[in-house]
DNA sequence: GCGAGGTATTGCGTATACACAATAATTGAG
DNA sequence: CTCAATTATTGTGTATACGCAATACCTCGC
């Protein structure tokens, strides 16, 4: 089972999805199976994702749940810890958005 | 098409192809595929092999070739910076939510 | 010489990633 | 309201990731 965050750097990056699937060279439907099921895509595919975000793979995907959002941000504007971006210690009930 | 560095990473921590199978839980031949042919698995495989290496998975996959060892190594007992690890196609602005 | 462990290679079967088409639902702008 | 853009959904087809079995090669220890 695999997760991922592409819907919330999508939307925050302001891109439709077939802006998206145009920049990563997929289909538009593509992404949006990505982004609802969770599904395991290549890693060809992840790469190009993570380079368009310009984000590294691991904080795109991971194998266990993604915290939401809310049990992230301390503050509008965070002074970033150097392990942020990484594992969590949170319920797996938590929905990621 | 998708370059990868697990030989590398597999033969430097000692393991035989069987083990490293065992330990992300794929077929051996599907290691010895992965290392010979570049071809591109699934993210879940990917995160799984960076998991044991305990590297990110862009320091593992590249859409790019990776250099040959001996223009990386500087000095026998490298002093590690912060940014080794990650790779050369992505600028190490990764900017996580 | 022998056998054992690691690897390479081939072939076949199955599951699934992804392409593509069509339609419908939703939302926002006019 | 109408129209357009985005998204959701379903269905079909193809390429390929991966499992599994069998065989062969190479190197090392006996």
């Amino acid at each position: 089972m695999i997760h991922n965050r592409i819907a919330l750097y999508r939307v925050e990056r302001g891109l439709s999805r077939k802006e998206l699937a145009v920049a990563v060279g997929v289909n538009p439907q593509t992404i949006g199976f990505l982004e609802r099921g969770s599904y395991s895509p290549s890693v060809e595919l992840a790469l190009k994702l993570a380079a368009v975000f310009r984000v590294p793979v691991d904080s795109l995907f991971s194998l266990t749940p993604f915290p939401a959002l809310a049990t992230q941000i301390t503050s509008d504007h965070p002074q970033r810890s150097e392990s942020d971006h990484d594992e969590l210690t949170l319920p797996a009930n938590a929905r990621p958005v």
